[in-house]
RNA sequence: UCUGGAGUAGCUCAGUGGCAGAGCGGGUGGCUGUUAACCACUAGGUCGUGGGUUCAAAUCCCUCCUCCAGAGCCA
């Protein structure tokens, strides 16, 4: 049974002596009274050590606590109407456990690289503390979201056989006597996966092995995909924008002070209302054109391009119906025009980017054994997914979320690489 | 891979041809309500690496390394 009170319960106990266990942040000290700023993990806390009310020993820890060093609080819990946690603590007796070492991390400005490198201690910190507990809120929003719609968690392989996509952008391992990639997306699996439970969605991370360096990339990412039996693209939408309403819905509901810590405008999220502007690729050339960018069509648009469509709303947008060439084999062609396949992108307001990449998947197994040939793909490689058209095929679609894209957004931040508690990208493997 | 930028104290940076600096952090002392507290004193340096120019290089030139931002590619 634990005995001591987590800080961000102390409201509870007003006027009554509770027991603190956690880490100094932080000491000011005045002659005959100091001030321990204390975190435990869940809340920042002032606590209050006058000369008068403590013994000589624990009153001279000012000249030894240090930043970090770890430790157990007695005392009575006041208002503080000056704090802005509106509590404070009258320090009764203070037990050390650690004298913590000079602490790398002050509480002035850092770069990133220096940062970075103490990952596993930077964690500690507010704003990483308020970043990792949206992450968080985003996972459970949405698995409560698909929990709630009949789909089923069915997890794809980490280790694959073959690729999803290009195989440029794959990390290959040895498994044994054989190769291996680590997969690029669980999305053919789950294709599997709803012939045998209708709806289902998976959620792991993914590997890719781009040579992209910018705030935008991570090598290894997480992504959440759904997949469902009997949607086609449309359905797709309409459950890509719901899903996405949903998340925003849940950060502003339920981690208000994570988003003030943040200093996150919060106006920007709340006019995330549906639906969502959905236009074609073709109107987005349009766009373009009209914004007098040289754009020639048939390419994917690039970061700039992207940010100069999404200006144009408060709201991600939906792209759909790309030209054929550039996309994967298992896209669905528009059975009006087969140029086009019936593709859609989410892209973030206020330039993060795409969040989102799905598809009405290709049912028809000659047209896919076509694009299979067409492509050089392994037809025995894909034996297996093949199978799929050949057992009872369905219409069917699916997207997947960038999670860290999404977090970064949410929170609005400066590096995808704060999304994540253990960033991968190009140049980092450490911590 | 390409384009641009950076590397000076533990950290964030200033110094751009003539004595190696500041703030924070560390140490010592002071202060009874502080809010990234404040005040005084103090310790702390292979100026990324190797070479070159010069009476003299952190500073100018070249090599290499590392990192950052972006492009391409992508979520």
């Amino acid at each position: 049974m634990v005995k001591h009170t987590l800080a961000k319960n102390i409201d509870k106990h007003l006027n009554e002596t509770v027991t603190l266990k956690g880490w100094v942040y932080n000491i000011r000290k005045s002659g005959k009274i100091w001030f321990l700023i204390f975190r435990d993990g869940t809340e920042f806390i002032q606590c209050v050590i006058l000369k008068d009310e403590v013994s000589s020993e624990v009153f001279d820890l000012k000249n030894t606590l240090t930043q970090e060093s770890s430790l157990a609080i007695e005392g009575v819990v006041q208002k503080a109407p000056r704090q802005k946690f509106g509590y404070e603590i009258l320090v009764k007796n203070i037990k050390v456990m650690q004298i913590a070492e000079e602490y790398p991390i002050s509480l002035k400005e850092h770069g990133i690289e220096f940062l970075l490198d103490n990952r596993h201690l930077w964690l500690r910190s507010k704003k990483q503390n308020a970043i990792l507990r949206i992450r968080h809120e985003i996972i459970k929003a949405s698995r409560n979201f698909f929990d709630d719609r009949d789909f089923t968690l069915i997890d794809s392989p980490m280790f694959t056989p073959n690729a999803s996509e290009g195989t440029t952008t794959l990390f290959k391992t040895k498994y044994f006597d054989q190769d291996a990639y680590l997969t690029q997306s669980g999305q053919l699996y789950s294709e599997a996966g709803i012939m045998g439970f209708n709806k289902t969605y998976c959620f792991g991370p993914i590997f890719r092995a781009e040579k992209s360096k910018t705030r935008r990339h991570l090598t290894e990412f997480w992504m959440i995909e759904p997949e469902m039996a009997f949607y086609d693209i449309n359905d797709n939408m309409d459950l890509a924008e719901e899903f996405v309403r949903y998340i925003v819905e849940q950060v502003l509901k339920n981690r208000k002070k994570e988003l003030e810590i943040l200093e996150r405008d919060t106006s920007k999220l709340e006019k995330i209302t549906l639906p969502f502007p959905r236009i074609t690729y073709d109107e987005a050339v349009k766009i373009l054109q009209d914004n007098g960018r040289d754009f020639k069509w048939g390419d994917d648009f690039g970061a700039p391009d992207e940010t100069l469509i999404t200006k144009k709303f408060d709201t991600p947008i939906m792209i759909h119906h790309w030209p054929a060439e550039t996309k994967a084999f298992y896209m669905k062609r528009d059975e009006n025009d087969d140029k086009f396949v019936l593709g859609v992108d989410m892209i973030a307001p206020e330039g993060y980017g795409e969040i989102i990449g799905g598809s009405q998947r290709e049912e028809d197994i000659d047209l896919l054994l076509s694009r299979i040939k067409k492509e050089n793909l392994s037809e025995e490689m894909y034996n297996w997914y093949i199978d799929l058209r050949r057992y009872g095929s369905v219409p069917h679609s699916g997207f997947g979320l960038g999670l860290e894209r999404t977090v970064s957004w949410i929170c609005g931040n400066q590096h995808i690489r704060e999304a994540i508690p253990w960033p991968r990208t190009i140049t980092r493997l450490k911590p």
